[in-house]
DNA sequence: GTATTTTATATCGTTCACGATGCAAATATA
DNA sequence: TATATTTGCATCGTGAACGATATAAAATAC
């Protein structure tokens, strides 16, 4: 009963620290060009693949649509991407990048490198990183498979 | 110039989406007590050591003292905290539980197991923690070198 | 074809995170 | 002991997260 509640214990606490950090790590990166990191998630999925509905790229961030509909009025307000009525289903809205946006694919190119080697540390190299790949894939997907359980029709 | 942009290669992404559905895998335990994620992380510091400045639980948790004074101020209103000013030192906040925070810990008893459990799959076993443990910790303190080493007085 | 349900987004309220800044108490320096 | 600097905490503004709820369009049922 005492043991158990040591922050050293908790895995969350860990996951939690080292996300905030790594986002910090993101920052003097993505300030620079007025993105946050959450709005440079967003540009990696459009960037993947252009012109997409608000549902698919959440449920790629496996976010809500209330977290990610503000997020994309601010990006459009900066003039990054584009938002309109989908045309065969008009509850749709199909969010697509400006010439801005993609141009910032060239701009942040080094990005992933820099914050990749900021993290390489004794215990995380390039040898490491697919098994802690591995972990966290697994943890994330049951996870996930709770939460989606859990809305138990009663 | 693709690779590097793809989702799948982010390890914030995972550490962010992990860090995320663990806290909400916390919520309906703690909701139910009045309590957040991050409030639960407070009286796990509390709880070890009752008593502490303001600044060492923002140590401790690794945050600013900006994030934790209005979470303190919060919880103070619940009923769970008080906050006081140092004797020694008039500029301290000391931050003791009150009965109601010190029975949380009687209460929440089994949310570390629930969410522990909740968390075992295939790669993250028992036996494989210490390892994940390891680099997380790992990766935190080379982040957190690194954010210190920053403002280089130019 | 109208009614019901589902789906896609959006709005609202609360609570973090956190950069920037302010202020008063303590400490160091002159 | 005056002055400068550091330290501890707080305030402010902005941008997420997210539970709860609303709204309109599409799909389904009747």
């Amino acid at each position: 009963m005492k043991e158990q509640f040591k922050l050293e214990n908790q895995l969350c606490f860990r996951l939690y620290t080292a996300s905030r950090l790594i986002t910090q790590a993101y920052y003097p990166l993505l300030s620079e060009h007025g993105l946050t990191y959450p709005q440079y998630l967003v540009l990696l999925v459009l960037w993947e693949k252009d012109a997409q509905p608000v549902n698919d790229i959440a449920k790629r961030l496996m976010l809500e649509t209330n977290t990610v509909t503000p997020l994309l009025k601010r990006m459009e307000a900066e003039g990054i991407l584009s938002r309109r009525k989908g045309k065969e289903d008009a509850r749709q809205m199909i969010v697509s990048l400006t010439r801005k946006g993609r141009d910032l694919q060239d701009r942040l190119s080094d990005v992933p490198a820099t914050v990749g080697g900021a993290v390489i540390c004794h215990s995380v190299t390039p040898e490491t990183v697919p098994g802690l790949f591995g972990m966290l894939d697994d943890v994330i997907a049951t996870l996930k498979d709770n939460i989606n359980d859990k809305p138990v029709k009663e």
